[in-house]
DNA sequence: CGAAAGGCTCTTTTT
DNA sequence: GAGCCTTTCG
């Protein structure tokens, strides 16, 4: 296949321009990820450039994943030598391979946001603070501003200028100090590291400099300042620089992403090639329409004009609905109208919210409808406490300085280890200069030796400490010769967690991760035993939600609006389209904040290939109390002959008296819809203890059955499915 | 030391 | 509403 054909001109330019630094600007749906792909194959082939020269940085593990996949079809047999990932997966090699120069021992753990807060609740602590008035998360992000910016804690110090930023110096002093003593790095690290090894180390960077003669970064307005330092340290010698954003699109300042890198680019490679993507093959001319009203109203941008072959399409739906829960079921409701009635899928839906706290109403409605869904965030899987828990002895076992993991685990399970044995432990390993697993080697020691006196310890909390300390030799010692799945089941069996978890009300669930997590760790069991554990720990450390996102699976999406940059469907639905939701509170006096939110809103638009629906609720819950929000400002700005309402949403005034009675005119005018509901008594009446099948969700037992209004709402344990709670209407039980 | 209960505060978005 | 922390009691 040839690479250029099936280009526009304007793609062809930017696969084609290989020399010096060039500048993509692509809007939503122009073929960009072709682009990088194409352009990476061209310099393969056409070029002749081997593929050990190209660097390609992505936003998420899943783009890199992708553009391998893509790759491997165009120029197989090239992946292997490419370097594609993250800023922080590929940094993260860097400093394992070439840290020592920086003192970074190459076995390093990574930290993570909860990792971190718990080590500035620590320095808090000492620092004799008060972690009420010094909120730990304030703290943090602060502190990864000041990373982001390159800011190191003596420069923090001298140029603060408030009481907090005082309070932040010192902390981000003593905070940097105990993740040396853990030989652990932040997130931030991973980045700031590596420019700082580069500045300070120019012998290494020249190595890197001349194996990456080409490199590419892709959505380019979400770089941050140490990103952007670091893309042009190594591309400083050949220039070969490509870079791929739209301004538009750009939505995480909040994580020290700075738009002026775009601008920054431009002043410091004036000679530039500049391309322009604004065809879009993905959104009808109305969706696209749709979207460029809303993003027109942003004052600080560059206007572009966007266009598309495709047809007008269907108009732009906007509902109101009255409450979150009417909201979720006029979703469910449409879903699977235009499943039953369409040829759309359920993989073809996505329900998108600003905030991950919508999802639950959501996730309650289709599970009564017994529509099939994926939820992309949640409760990530990586931050549950039986994963991180798990997680930890390995952690340990790979670095036993790592403070944060042996707090974590050193009483997990329980084993007579509480906190004054801790507070007592830490502090006489302080004394004494030597981690807190050291010290607890010594108390094994001083037992063997019977000196018992050569430690602070009662002879319980001695037992304890040693018990646990030679626990964890046992675990390393496996780790030097075992596969990591032998140590897995090693660590799950024998630091008792399995045996603890019988007590847990959720034990079946939190048991179905922890055999997950073994699926993970099976990956990784044909590289040597050492190698395994550091891999293993970096993809955990590393991964994003929507890493594990598959569209493949033919079910409803369930994701927030920054996840969902990059994706598409044919349908998609944004909720919440409400003033404090969408724009959110905290960013609606804030003239910047507010632009953002607004991209946000764009990028929610520009998703859509078919489809789109705009849900409003007009009185929300929020913490327990109901507010009344109005509809969110974005939606003035889309003009009215492209928006409509469905058929059966009638209400030309859909104000409060109309929306209240909304609920009713779901099923009334539903008469052309697949699924009849019935407002009758249901036909079978279930009660606790009958066993029955559902469609879906297979074989299961009644535990619980209540009247609501006219029906019943029946709880089932599934078998392998967990517990759902459905609407007998609805969900098509059958009495087995 | 650990389990249980009650009280508190926030919840934007995430590599 | 939930997760986290503190308090209380055995």
């Amino acid at each position: 296949m040839d690479i250029l054909t099936e280009l526009n001109p304007a793609q062809k330019k930017a696969v084609q321009a290989i020399n010096g630094p060039v500048l993509i600007l692509a809007g939503p749906g122009s073929g960009k990820t072709r682009v990088i792909t194409h352009r990476v194959a061209y310099l393969i082939r056409t070029c002749k450039v081997s593929p050990r020269h190209i660097i390609a940085v992505t936003f998420t593990n899943k783009a890199a994943k992708e553009m391998v996949e893509r790759l491997d079809k165009l120029v197989p047999g090239s992946v292997k030598e490419l370097t594609i990932g993250t800023f922080h997966a590929i940094c993260a090699k860097i400093l394992r391979i070439d840290g020592k120069a920086m003192g970074i021992e190459s076995n390093f753990v990574i930290y993570d946001d909860d990792d971190q807060t718990a080590i500035i609740k620590r320095c808090l602590q000492e620092l004799n603070l008060d972690p009420k008035q010094h909120a730990p998360q304030a703290i943090a992000s602060a502190i990864s501003k000041a990373k982001s910016t390159l800011i190191q804690p003596k420069d923090y110090v001298k140029r603060s200028r408030s009481y907090f930023e005082e309070v932040v110096g010192r902390v981000y002093e003593r905070y940097e100090q105990m993740l040396r003593e853990s030989k652990a790095l932040d997130f931030d690290d991973l980045l700031m590291k590596t420019v700082l090894l580069f500045r300070k180390h120019p012998e290494v960077l020249a190595r890197y400099q001349e194996r990456y003669i080409h490199v590419m970064v892709d959505e380019f307005q979400d770089t941050n300042l140490v990103q952007y330092e670091l893309v042009k340290q190594i591309s400083d010698k050949y220039h070969n620089i490509c870079v791929v954003g739209d301004p538009d699109q750009s939505i995480y300042s909040w994580r020290s992403a700075d738009l002026r890198n775009i601008l920054s680019f431009e002043h410091d490679y004036p000679d530039a090639t500049l391309i322009l993507l604004e065809q879009n093959y993905r959104s009808t001319k109305t969706i696209l329409e749709t979207a460029s009203n809303v993003i027109s109203a942003n004052k600080k941008r560059k206007a572009k004009r966007l266009w598309t072959e495709n047809d007008d399409g269907e108009r732009t739906f906007v509902i109101e609905a009255y409450t979150e829960q009417e909201e979720a079921q006029f979703v469910a409701n449409e879903i699977e109208r235009l499943v039953g009635r369409s040829h759309f899928r359920l993989g073809d839906c996505a329900v998108m919210y600003r905030t991950n706290a919508q999802s639950r109403v959501l996730e309650e409605a289709f599970i009564r409808y017994g529509i099939p869904y994926r939820l992309v965030a949640g409760t990530r899987f990586y931050e549950r406490r039986e994963i991180k828990d798990i997680v930890a002895y390995f952690r340990l076992v790979q670095n036993p300085h790592d403070s944060v993991s042996l707090q974590r685990i050193i009483n997990v399970p329980g084993r007579g280890i509480g906190q004054q044995t801790i507070g007592k432990l830490s502090s006489w390993a302080k004394s004494m200069g030597v981690s807190a697993y050291d010290a607890m080697q010594l108390i094994v020691e001083a037992k063997r030796n019977k000196n018992i006196d050569d430690q602070p310890f009662d002879v319980r909390s001695s037992d304890a400490l040693a018990r646990f300390s030679e626990l964890m030799d046992d675990f390393v010692e496996k780790s030097q010769n075992a596969n990591l799945v032998e140590l897995f089941d090693m660590v799950v069996e024998k630091s008792g967690y399995k045996q603890s978890l019988k007590n847990d009300p959720d034990k079946d669930e939190r048991w179905e991760n922890i055999m997950e997590l073994r699926t993970v760790a099976q990956q990784y069991r044909d590289l040597s035993p050492r190698e395994s554990l550091t891999a293993f720990l970096e993809s955990v450390a590393l991964v994003s939600d929507v890493d594990g996102y598959d569209e493949k699976l033919d079910r409803v999406t369930l994701i927030t609006l920054h996840q969902a940059k990059g994706l598409e469907f044919q349908v998609v639905f944004i909720v919440g389209v409400e003033e404090k939701l969408l724009p959110h509170i905290r960013s609606i006096d804030d003239p910047d904040q507010l632009e953002e939110e607004r991209r946000l809103c764009y990028v929610g638009i520009t998703r859509a290939k078919q489809r789109i629906y705009l849900v409003h609720a007009f009185r929300r819950t929020f913490m327990g109390t109901s507010t009344v929000n109005p509809p969110s400002r974005f939606l003035d700005d889309i003009p009215k002959n492209l928006v409509a309402t469905p058929g059966w949403w009638r209400g030309d005034e859909p104000r409060v008296s109309d929306a209240v009675f909304s609920w009713n005119r779901v099923r009334v005018d539903e008469t052309e819809s697949k699924p009849k509901v019935s407002t009758g008594v249901p036909a079978v009446d279930l009660k606790a203890g009958d066993h029955v099948r559902h469609s879906q969700f297979g074989e299961g037992v009644v535990v619980n059955s209540k009247k609501v209004n006219d029906d019943s709402e029946v709880t089932v344990a599934f078998s392998g499915q967990g517990i759902k709670r459905l609407l007998l209407s609805l969900a098509k039980l059958e009495n087995i």
